[in-house]
DNA sequence: GAATCATGTAACTTTGTATATTACATGAAG
DNA sequence: CTTCATGTAATATACAAAGTTACATGATTC
C-alpha cells in the first residue's frame, strides 16, 4: 500500500507565481499551462488552493484570467505549500501508526521524532522566504534583462 | 506524474530486526510476513537489502530463516535506511530538474536547498541511532518482560 | 441577446511506485 | 525423496498526482 513520486504543486505556482508578478495582465490558464507544459484543468484545480487563500484573483470573460491579489512580500513559500494542500512532505513512513506491539511504538517514535525535526526545519526554511525574496533573487540573476521563460516544446 | 503514499520499508524493517534480536533461532520469511502482516515474498524482497549489506544471513532447508549476522551496535537508522534502497524521502520535488527557465531554476535552488537542509538534518538521526540503542529504549519501556508483539489479526 | 472567451468543476483516464500475489526454481535438512 | 525455506520472475493491486474530456457558468464584445 505505498506509491511515491513527486508532488510538483509548489515549485509550479513558485514559477507561476513569480512570472505573474512580472506582468500587468492577467494570464488565462491556457497560458500557464502552455509555460509549465501541463493542462489547463491542472492549472485551475492547483490554483484554486491560491485563490482560496486570497493570494490570487481569478476573472472570467474577454481579457480574463489570473492575477496576483497581495503584496509578495507577504507571502511566504510555506504559505504556498499550505495552500496547493502540500501537507505531505515525506515519501516514507510508518506502516502502522498506533500499533499494538511495543518493540513497533519504539520504532515508530524515533522516526516520528526524527521526521518531525527535518519537517519542522523545511517548514521554517520556506517560511523565511517570501516571494518577493525569491523575486529578488531572480533580479539580481537577470539583471536589467526582460524576464523570459522557454515555453515547453511540443512533445515530437 | 506523480503519486505519493508511504514507503514503510524502513519501519517494517526495524520493527523485524529488533524483533528478531530477541531471538536465538532463525524467523522464516513466513513468520515474518505474519508479524508484519504482509506477504513472505515482501519480505524476501525487502530483507534481501539487508544481507546485500551484511546485515542479515539467510538460509533454505529445514530450520532455515532470517537471522542477525553483526552487532546491533554497529548498524544506524541511516544503514537500514539506505540497505532498503530508500533514498527517496520527500513526496514534493521540482517538476524539472534542470529548466531552461531562469525563474524556475531560482525556484529550484531555493527549493532544493531547503529540502537538502531538511534531509540532511534527517539522515544526520537516523545515523544518531544504532539498533543497539533500539533495542534499549525497548527494554526501559518493557522492564524485565518478555517482548510480545501483536500479530495481525486476520482480516474481519 | 448572440457569439466568444475564460473560469469552475465533475467524471474519467493515465502514470508511477510500493506493495501484494502467484508460480516455479533452487538448495538444505531430515 | 520428501519437506521446508529461500530466490526470483511475472503479474496484479492500491493509491494519489497529473492529465484529459465534457459541460456548465459567467463576463465581455459585438
Amino acid at each position: 500500500m505505498a506509491a511515491v513520486r513527486n508532488d510538483s504543486r509548489l515549485s509550479r505556482m513558485l514559477h507561476v507565481l513569480l512570472h505573474m508578478a512580472r506582468r500587468d495582465e492577467p494570464m488565462t490558464s491556457e497560458a500557464i499551462a502552455r509555460m509549465l507544459g501541463t493542462n489547463a484543468v491542472v492549472v485551475r484545480r492547483t490554483m484554486a488552493g491560491l485563490r482560496e487563500a486570497g493570494y490570487v484573483r481569478s476573472a472570467k470573460g474577454h481579457g480574463g484570467g489570473w492575477s496576483i491579489a497581495v503584496d509578495l512580500a507577504t507571502i511566504s513559500l510555506l504559505d504556498v505549500h499550505r495552500a496547493v494542500g502540500g501537507p505531505r512532505v515525506f515519501a516514507m513512513g510508518n506502516e502502522h501508526p498506533h500499533p499494538d506491539c511495543l518493540v513497533e511504538k519504539v520504532v515508530n517514535e524515533t522516526l516520528d521524532d526524527a521526521m518531525r525535526q527535518a519537517e519542522a526545519l523545511l517548514t521554517a526554511r520556506l517560511a523565511q522566504v517570501s516571494l518577493a525574496e525569491l523575486a529578488r533573487r531572480f533580479d539580481r540573476r537577470m539583471g536589467a534583462l526582460p524576464g523570459q521563460c522557454a515555453e515547453r516544446e511540443p512533445t515530437g
